[in-house]
DNA sequence: AGTAAATGACGCACCTTTTTGTAACCACGA
DNA sequence: TCGTGGTTACAAAAAGGTGCGTCATTTACT
């Protein structure tokens, strides 16, 4: 039981774009049209299972775009759609973020920065 | 082994902001101070286990900050950082976003809605 | 007076659930 | 036989839930 009637935009978009994949599916995927073997060129850590889980559950959601061409050895091109295109600038805005407030944590250490209060 | 120095700013924040707390405990915390009970009774779903866990991965991503008083039942309170109030309107873009672009998913119902294609 | 219960914010151990990896298999045609 | 994109079954790993313990102090009961 996983859904329990999220009637939060935001608990519902993290649960597609949440993750460790997605963010850089898209990432990839921006770069313009990719097959299969491509994305797992791009990052090899995935397995191929993952990635096909992941392509659908982006697909479902309307963010990537699949298209089957028939032939000799099967191809398929994964794009991003018009709605992924527009999330682009919005995760970028997260990384952007990110490395902006990076000197906040500890830019590498672990230290336990103790705020005497 | 989840972390194979993601030199991706994306990959990074995903481990943070990822999930589905996290988007819920700062869309609460946006609110204002909220002490650990108060939490637990804006999304009663989640176990304390995970409420600790969540935020203290927050507070070590510098998105919220940990404020404990001294005193008889011992209280500690919540609040967004300065850097975590940026994060805010990233994260609302990402719910309007999802809205806006509903129209090319299911349009809200869980029904399995056979599109005939 | 003395003991007991309760409080708030956890930590910890144990167990279940979910996610992910691995490997094998499928189809087709070069 | 290989390569493509994918599915399935099984196994491993990770995530998550539950319940109890803790700490220090106050209030409640006897």
């Amino acid at each position: 039981m996983k859904d329990l009637v999220s009637r939060c935009p935001i608990e519902e978009v993290m649960q597609v774009v949440s993750g460790r994949w997605p963010g850089l599916l898209i990432y990839y995927l921006k770069q313009g049209t990719k097959r299969f073997s491509d994305l797992r060129r791009d990052n090899p850590a995935i397995s191929h299972k993952m990635l096909t889980m992941e392509l659908r559950k982006l697909e479902d959601a309307g963010i990537v775009a699949r298209s089957e061409f028939e032939g000799y050895p099967l191809r398929v091109e994964y794009d991003l759609t018009p709605a992924g295109l527009q999330l682009v600038p919005l995760l970028d805005a997260l990384g952007s973020w990110w490395d902006a407030t990076a000197a906040g944590r500890g830019h590498g250490s672990t230290l336990p920065v103790e705020v005497t209060e």
